[in-house]
This record gives C-alpha cells, structure tokens and sequence, in this order.
DNA sequence: ATCCTACAATGGACTCAGTCCAAGTCAAGA
DNA sequence: TCTTGACTTGGACTGAGTCCATTGTAGGAT
C-alpha cells in the first residue's frame, strides 16, 4: 500500500496523518469495508479522526481510481482497494462475507445486440451470491 | 397485473384499496421505481396512502417472490416486478433509466471452482452499465 | 344485513448512511 | 519560519427506511 501513497503524492495529494491512516487500513486482499468501519479501524491508530474526514478521502480515493465502491447490500456501501486488477464479488448471503473472483470470458460480450436498446454499453458489474463454507 | 391480485388473493392476502392501488402502479414492463416513486403515484390514485403502508406492502411483494429489488445506484432500492421471468438490467450510467435484459450463457457457470473459495453458488446479478441513445 | 376480530393502515418518532458547511488547523513551498 | 490554500473538524442536516402504538376495515361468522 506505500505504492499506494506514493501515486498519491505524485498526484499532488497533501500528505496529513489522517490520508495516510485511512489508506493503511484500507490494506489488504479481499478488504471490503463500509465508511464506518473504516473509521473505527482509523480511530484506534489516530482517535480524534472525524467521521466526515473519512468520507472525504474515501470519495476521492474513488474518483482517483484508487478505491472501488461496492454496494453488495443495499446498505452502507463497502471500499475496495483492489482497483487495479478487475474482478467481480462473491457474496455469502448469511454473512455478508465478500470476496474477489475473476469469473471466466467477457461478459459485456454476453449481451447481444438486440437486448442492448442502442445503449453504449461500457461495463458489467457481477455480484455472485451463495453460502459460504461456514454457513452452509 | 390482475393475474398477480388473483395469485395474491389465492395466498390469502386481505385485499386492501391501497394493496390494490400499489399493484396497479406496478403493472408494466422495464418499471424500476423506487419507494417514493410508487408513493407518489399511488397518491395520485388515493391521496391518503401513507409511506409505511407502501413500504410494508413492497416488502410482502418481494418475500412473495412477486417483486425484485434492486438496487443499481447504491441510493434508494428500486422495485421490479419482472419476477418471473429470469432477467438482470442495464443502466444509463447518464440518467439512471433501466432495462430488464437477457444475456446469453449461465452467468454462474462462468464462475470457476477454484474462484469459490468453498462457496455453494446459487445465483449471479448483473449490473450493465453504459449511455442510452438520448444520453451519448 | 350486522357483528367481530385478526389483519392492515396510519403517522410520527426514530435510525442509519451520507452530505454540507463555517471555522480552525497544518503541510509544504518560498 | 512564514504564509497560504488545502485539509480537517464537529455538528447540523438530508434522504431512505424502520418501528410502533393506535385506529380502521375486509371478509368470515351469525
């Protein structure tokens, strides 16, 4: 993740205790957390961290590429740091638990012509959702 | 849409004018409204129809099985009931309109073993994105 | 036709996720 | 070390949805 803020100080970014904590939490494989959880993992390395600075960062980690965001849920959305390699998610509908996948083929080329209604269409975005190993 | 107050009826469900109302303002193909879309429309038809009411009766639809909810823009869920026939939506990424649309191929079966990390995989939402005609 | 009652509707308070903003703070270039 | 504009803060605010005590009513029983 220090590639991380190192990208981000070529990009002109400020470099305050509170980015750079925000970005360590969000370290990690197969991490998927919502804003909140983001600051209570923020909280305990630096306490005074405000919920809004949270926010902030998180939207422009996003808007720089940096973070995908994930609504699995309709609820709070989740931050995904895996921005560089594109994947899809795997949902356990008991648990709410996320991971990673790289389904096989394209499937943007899934969708046939006749089913597009003249759209442009750039992307796909897949939620597999199942049971996982500890609550099947 | 009288089909689904005939299959509702047949299930036992007390048949309310606001039930009714909230039926009818679902009727049609490609409709994704949301909560307050279908309250506000609903009002127009029986001004006195509350929020809860229309909340209370979207949740039975959808344990029913008689509507899907989806949520493509990680603000308010929307409400589909396109539920018999198996479908996933395409979404301008412009002005958020939405169409059911048929892909071709088992969305699962692209899912490799190795990639479900143990999970027992029961189904795939697909979430195209791109710009209708008006908004490229 | 009327009565009963369990199920449904109501509205207002409440929660949860997220946004906004005016004021204070501080990173980093001069 | 000074300066300044970018960053942070907390609290108020919004939007979506839930909860609940009270009131209303569909539809079976009489």
């Amino acid at each position: 993740m220090s590639d991380l803020l190192e990208r981000l100080r070529e990009r002109g970014w400020r470099m305050t205790s509170q980015r750079r904590v925000i970005a360590e939490v969000l370290d990690g494989d197969h991490v998927h957390l919502t804003a909140d959880e983001v600051h209570v993992r923020a909280t305990r390395r630096l306490p005074e961290i405000s919920r809004a600075t949270v926010y902030n960062t998180l939207g422009e980690l996003v808007s720089l590429g940096e973070v995908i965001e994930v609504s699995t849920d309709g609820r709070a959305k989740r931050y995904d740091p895996n921005a560089h390699r594109p994947h899809q998610h795997l949902v356990c509908s008991g648990c709410g638990t996320v991971r990673d996948v790289h389904p096989t083929g394209n499937p943007v080329a899934d969708l046939p012509a006749e089913e597009r209604f003249g759209f442009t269409v750039s992307e796909a975005e897949i939620t597999y959702r199942g049971l996982c190993p500890s609550c099947t």
